[in-house]
DNA sequence: GTCTATAAGAGGATAGAC
DNA sequence: GTCTATCCTCTTATAGAC
């Protein structure tokens, strides 16, 4: 899974193999452990070629998010236009895990490995982080017991902790999101 | 809650303010994005004061787990000694969400925004990710399909997410763990 | 037990040649 | 588009006075 683009991937050029590589070492080693020598040295390239590319360490990170908070900013605007319940709690977890399996597991071990960095990326209300809370509260209702609200979140959590608890299972990436989306399924509140 | 003790907190001396400061900056900014500078300007102390109490940054890391790994080890062995189970999962679970309850919501906050780090420290057998990864084998047995290793992951990850999905929730820390877990034992696989 | 001062190195980032 | 060389800052960590 090539980082350049959801739908197809080139993967052409420098550029996105620099993605590719630091998406990869961000998620294994975090943002912070991971030096720009690092990512340059894993492409056989110097550090100043990624200065042509990109123009620091958080554009880098920015780019790898572009395409991910689009999508997720398209269905927190999709979610406020729907009628609140049950059945949309289940549309809306079904989106979610459509997202996250498009990006590849890589994408959201990056996302939860990192959640500081990319919450300082976009703290606005088109951010990763601040999307989700917009989720959590749509989804949720205003008048929702903490029951219900732990319910939301930790539905939606689920989905992105499996990129990462599911890792020592013996299964096709495919089959551990969607078991995972069906268990999430289960925790959402039924009733309205 | 103090760090130095999850029993007592006699919060005595420069050595546990240094711990409490140090948990509360890994768990907000990460690890690595906390320099030992950061901790000992939040003191009021110097940097070298910090290498009185402590040989490094690590060494304060390692500080911060030894309690939480010692009852965590301890869980997997009593685990391990266990017929295996429905009945075993709901007690390990319960086990499991009084030892993070002890150390409070901040040490797992620090435990899950660090998990590189806290990987890194102690990669053998008693390390806090190892014995996650016995805990899952020990619950699921041998013989589980992808649902049921994945439910008793998810519920497991559940009890330690609710730390930081929980954050924006109107009510007290015990109420969202205890909520937490009765989400959790849901998840676990019922029937053996 | 805490300080001032400083060493030694790695980090992100840039200038300018090719 | 990639390189060599370099800058500046910040980091971890130590030496030695008080």
């Amino acid at each position: 899974m090539t980082v350049s683009s959801a739908t197809a991937s080139p993967r052409s050029g420098t550029r996105d193999r620099i993605l590719d590589a630091a998406l990869a070492l961000f998620a294994e080693k975090g943002y912070e452990a991971t030096s720009m020598r690092e990512i340059a040295e894993q492409l056989g390239i110097t550090k100043p070629a990624l200065y042509y590319h990109f123009d620091s360490k958080e554009d880098i990170v920015r780019a790898l998010l572009a395409d991910i908070e689009t999508q997720v900013d398209a269905l927190v605007a999709w979610t406020k236009a729907q009628p609140p319940g049950p059945d949309l709690r289940r549309q809306v977890l079904e989106r979610w895990t459509d997202i996250m399996q498009a990006h590849g597991i890589t994408a959201f071990k990056f996302v939860v490995a990192n959640r500081q960095v990319v919450h300082e990326i976009s703290p606005d209300r088109s951010g990763m982080v601040a999307c989700m809370h917009e989720l959590y509260r749509l989804l949720a209702g205003p008048e929702a017991s903490v029951e219900e609200q732990l319910r939301v979140r930790i539905a939606l959590m689920s989905v992105n902790m499996a990129g990462i608890v599911g890792a020592g299972i013996d299964a096709p990436e495919e089959e551990i999101l969607a078991t995972a989306r069906r268990l999430a399924l289960e925790l959402m509140p039924a009733a309205e």
